[in-house]
DNA sequence: CGGGACTCCTGCCAGC
DNA sequence: TGCTGGCAGGAGTCCC
């Protein structure tokens, strides 16, 4: 599910039943996730309220009236239902449908469950285990967060800021745009989507529209942000394609104009290639081979 | 150092 | 029907 718009999604799910309450009892039940849970891990949280949510890169953070900052990450299959008290379910950035709600709190894939002041649970699963959780202390640098380039949606990033981060580049332009270092929070299908509508190779060297004041950065950069801002308004992209609907469940894969299309037409009016998949760095690549250069 | 390959893990689906 | 290989929205680590 989860790169940025999906992320930012689920962080808008999670904010209000989540901010302002205790952690009563965090509820663990294996050791790891990707990595293994802190020691101490629902120790430090347990008594503690949640001052805040919110979201750098793919990771959706938690303030504590301790001081401790939670990190969330969702990895490739992590996702959050919650359980309220009265019975209501709610998947944020996630569709549900009987068989989730079903296996909620006791599916083998349940691995966290955090349990509030109000009786509300939070019941974190990932059948993958790609996802992490960690706990912050007042003042370090987490050493996962500390490297993480601009947000794409910020002032930060233009078309100077990525002119200097490209400059020299060898690596394809997929590869840099993937690169949490340099843009937080792109993942394959928008990083995808966006060197559509920029209408640049996926394969092009990141250096090669490095040169001062080239425009084609600050279309790049304008294409990012219009599919990012997009995608959230439509509450990302859900991929399981689940048949019944749900107002959880985002619907930006409607709208994809090449990931997930080999063979099919590409949508520039006038252009008759179709959609070509190709593998960058072990991950796949949709394009059009006629409208990108 | 930059860049690419490999790795973690489970489930699903196409193809045989 | 059942097995196998490939692939999946991520990203840290290792090696050259």
């Amino acid at each position: 599910m989860p790169e940025l718009p999906e992320v930012e999604t689920v962080k808008r799910g999670l904010e209000p039943a989540l901010v302002g309450r205790v952690f009563v009892r965090v509820e663990l039940r294996r050791k790891d996730l990707r990595f293994p849970f802190p020691k101490d891990f629902g120790k430090r949280l347990e008594g503690a309220r949640v001052k805040a949510l919110w979201r750098r890169a793919k990771y959706i953070l938690a303030d504590t009236d301790r001081g401790d900052l939670l990190l969330l990450h969702l990895g490739m299959t992590g996702r959050f239902t919650i359980l309220k008290a009265d019975g209501r379910i709610a998947t944020p950035g996630e569709f549900y449908d009987e068989t989730a709600a079903a296996g909620t709190a006791d599916g083998k894939h349940d691995h966290v469950v955090f349990h509030l002041d109000d009786g509300t649970r939070i019941v974190y699963s990932d059948h993958r285990r790609f996802g992490l959780m960690d706990l912050q202390r007042p003042g370090e640098a987490h050493a996962l967060l500390k490297d993480i380039g601009v947000e794409p949606l910020g002032n930060e990033l233009s078309g100077g800021y990525l002119r200097a981060a490209f400059d020299g580049k060898k690596a394809p332009l997929k590869a840099a745009l993937l690169d949490q270092r340099i843009i937080a929070g792109l993942g394959n299908i928008y990083v995808c989507e966006a060197l559509y509508r920029a209408r640049l190779s996926p394969k092009r060297k990141a250096g090669m529209i490095a040169k001062v004041n080239d425009p084609r950065t600050d279309e790049l950069v304008r294409h990012v942000r219009d599919i990012l801002t997009e995608a959230i308004a439509a509450g990302g992209s859900t991929l399981q394609d689940y048949q019944a609907t749900d107002g959880a469940k985002g619907s930006y894969q409607q709208r994809f104009s090449v990931y997930d299309r080999e063979g099919e037409a590409c949508h520039t009016p006038g252009c008759t290639a179709r959609i070509r998949r190709i593998v960058q760095s072990g991950r796949s690549t949709f394009y059009c081979p006629h409208c990108q250069r």
